[in-house]
RNA sequence: GGCGGCAUCGCCAAGUGGGAAGGCAGAGGACUGCAAAUCCUUCAUCCUCGGUUCGAAUCCGAGUGCCGCCUCCA
C-alpha cells in the first residue's frame, strides 16, 4: 500500500516518493501574526499536522516548517493602530498562536523560522535573481521579472497574457509587466528596514518563503502546503523565484486546502466574517474543532456553523464513550485467561478497521473515511463490552491500542483525561454512599446522589460489573 | 473576460462505471428499580434534461444554482 497525494501542479493523484528515500522535508505557510487566527486559518495548520503525524507513522523521518510571516503591511498599519513596535506586535501574536494550536493539539514544528530572522537569506536570493537576470531594481525597489520565467503560471493555470489583460492589481507605471511581484520594497518613512545592496527597505511578501524554506529543506523541498487562496499568487511567484535561481524543481508536492465558509462564503479577515479560535474554544473543546475539520476531505469546501460543531461534539462523544468503557473494563483487573470466538471476532475487526483506517490515509488523506473506521469498530466493539462474562485483557488492550494510535497519535481527536485526587475521593465516597442505598433499594436517595453528582459534572452508569463513572465537560 | 471548484437522506459527509459507507438528529424496540451507556430495527435511486453503456451518483453534452482565484487573504 502506498501514500498518495493530490498534487496541485498536476491537478492528479500521485503516488508518493519523496525526494530522499524515508525522509520528507515539508514547509507550510503560516500566519501573518498581526491577530488572532481564526478557524480559517486553523484548518491547514490542523489539516497539515495530521499530514505530517501520518507520514511519521508510515516510518518517514519528516522535517516539518511552518513560518511566522512577521514584517508586511497588515504587521506595520497594525503596530501603528495599537501604537506598539511592528516586532511587539509579532512577539504578542506569536504567543497567541501557540496558545491557539496547542489548544488545537497542533504540534509544534520543528523549525518555525521567522521572516525578519532571515533577512541575510532574502537578500541573498534577490542578489542571486538580480545577477541572473530574473529581477530589476528600480530607486531601491526590486521586482521580479515575470517576462524571464517561462513557466510562470504552470501552478495555477493562469497564461500571462490573460493575467495582464486580467490584471486588478494597481498598476506601477515603472514595472516591466503589469504582474512583476516586487522581491524587496524600499523603505518609507517610520517603517521597519533593512540595509540591503539597494538601500534601505524590507523583504516582499513571496520571498521569505522561498529563502527560508529552501534554507531548511534545500532547494527542491517534497511537500509545500497552505490554503488554496495561496495558490495564486503567492505558490506560483515562489516557484518563480526559487526555481529560478537554482533552476531545479522548487516543490515536488503542492498541497492546498480548500476554504472554510462561513455561511457559504470564505471566512477571511478582509470579509469580516471570522470565528477566531479563541471565541469558539470558550464553548468547545479543541478536539470537538478538530473533528470537525476532519469531518471534511481538507480538499473539500467546509461551512462552520455552530450546528456543525454540536454534531461533531456528539459524534465524538460517542467515540469517547467506546474507549472510556474499554478503560473501565480494564481497571476492573478480573480478565479470562482464554480466547474464544468472539474474542478472536473482535481482534479480526481491529485488523480489518486498521488495515481500512491505513486505505483511507494513503488515499490522499481520506480522513471522513477514516473516521468512520473508527465507529464501525466501535459497534462491534461496544457489542463485545456489553456481553456477560469476563474479557480477555489483551484483546481490550489492542482495542485500546487502536484508538490511541489512531484516534490520539495521527487525528488528535481523543480527550486526555487526567485524575484528580481529592475530587476523586469525595465522588467515591458519595458513590458508596448511594451503593448502600441502592442494597436497601432506596431509590429516591440513591437517584439523589446522582443528581448531585451530575450537578458537579460527574455521570453515573451502572453496569453489570459495577459502577462506572466519568467527568463530563 | 480568463482559470478553477461544488451540487448525494432533516443536518454533516464518503463514494467517480456493477452493493448508495459512516456520523448527528428522528421513530420504534431491548436492557435498567428509574436512568446512563449500549445493542437491534427503521430512515436516500444521488440538482434538471438529453446521450454513451448490458449497466451511471459516477463518463459525455446542455442547462440551473452556489462558491472561489485573477488585489491582502489559510
Amino acid at each position: 500500500m502506498s501514500l498518495k497525494i493530490y498534487n496541485t501542479l498536476t491537478r492528479k493523484k500521485e503516488k508518493f516518493i519523496p525526494l530522499k528515500e524515508g525522509e520528507v522535508g515539508m514547509y507550510v505557510c503560516g500566519p501573518t501574526v498581526y491577530n488572532f487566527i481564526h478557524i480559517g486559518n486553523a484548518r491547514p495548520f490542523i489539516i497539515f499536522d495530521i499530514a505530517r503525524r501520518y507520514l511519521k507513522f508510515k516510518g518517514y523521518k519528516v522535517k516539518y516548517i511552518q513560518n511566522f510571516t512577521d514584517i508586511d503591511d497588515k504587521m506595520i498599519n497594525n503596530a501603528q493602530k495599537l501604537n506598539v513596535t511592528v516586532s511587539e506586535l509579532a512577539k504578542k501574536f506569536i504567543k497567541e498562536y501557540f496558545i491557539d494550536a496547542d489548544s488545537l493539539n497542533i504540534r509544534r514544528a520543528d523549525i518555525h523560522p521567522r521572516a525578519t530572522e532571515h533577512i541575510k537569506e532574502i537578500i541573498e536570493l534577490v542578489k542571486d535573481l538580480e545577477e541572473k537576470g530574473y529581477a530589476y531594481e528600480i530607486d531601491g525597489d526590486v521586482f521580479f521579472d515575470v517576462s524571464k520565467f517561462k513557466s510562470y503560471g504552470k501552478l495555477s493555470g493562469q497564461d500571462i497574457e490573460e493575467l495582464k489583460l486580467g490584471a486588478r492589481v494597481e498598476i506601477d507605471e515603472r514595472k516591466k509587466n503589469a504582474i512583476d511581484f516586487a522581491l524587496w520594497k524600499k523603505a518609507k518613512s517610520g517603517e521597519p528596514s533593512w540595509e540591503s545592496p539597494w538601500g534601505k527597505g524590507r523583504p516582499g511578501w513571496h520571498i521569505e518563503c522561498s529563502a527560508m524554506s529552501m534554507k531548511y529543506l534545500g532547494k527542491t523541498l517534497d511537500i509545500h502546503a497552505g490554503g488554496s487562496d495561496l495558490i495564486f499568487p503567492h505558490h506560483e511567484n515562489e516557484i518563480a523565484q526559487s526555481e529560478a535561481s537554482t533552476n531545479k524543481p522548487f516543490v515536488r508536492y503542492w498541497m492546498h486546502n480548500g476554504y472554510l465558509c462561513l455561511n457559504n462564503q470564505k471566512m477571511s479577515k478582509s470579509l469580516g466574517n471570522i470565528m477566531k479560535v479563541r471565541e469558539i474554544g470558550q464553548k468547545y473543546k479543541g478536539e470537538v474543532i478538530r473533528y470537525f475539520i476532519l469531518s471534511a476531505h481538507y480538499r473539500n469546501p467546509l461551512n462552520f456553523s455552530e450546528d456543525q460543531l454540536q454534531q461533531a461534539q456528539n459524534s465524538l462523544q460517542r467515540l469517547n464513550n467506546t474507549i472510556f468503557n474499554i478503560k473501565h473494563q480494564l481497571t476492573q483487573g478480573k480478565f479470562k485467561e482464554s480466547r474464544d470466538k468472539d474474542d478472536e471476532i473482535i481482534l479480526e475487526k481491529r485488523k480489518e478497521s486498521r488495515q481500512q483506517f491505513i486505505e483511507a490515509m494513503d488515499d490522499d488523506f481520506n480522513t471522513p473515511v477514516a473516521l468512520s473506521q473508527l465507529f464501525g469498530f466501535a459497534r462491534e466493539l461496544n457489542i463485545y463490552l456489553n456481553s456477560p462474562g469476563l474479557k480477555n485483557k489483551l484483546v481490550l488492550e489492542e482495542s485500546y491500542e487502536f484508538y490511541k494510535e489512531f484516534a490520539n497519535e495521527i487525528l488528535g481527536i481523543l480527550k486526555e483525561v487526567e485524575p484528580e485526587e481529592s475530587f476523586e475521593l469525595e465522588i467515591k465516597n458519595l458513590i458508596k454512599e448511594r451503593e448502600e442505598a441502592r442494597k436497601v433499594k432506596n431509590w429516591e436517595k440513591s437517584d439523589q446522589i446522582r443528581d448531585v453528582l451530575r450537578e458537579k459534572g460527574v455521570i453515573l452508569e451502572d453496569t453489570p460489573e459495577g459502577i462506572r463513572w466519568k467527568k463530563i465537560k
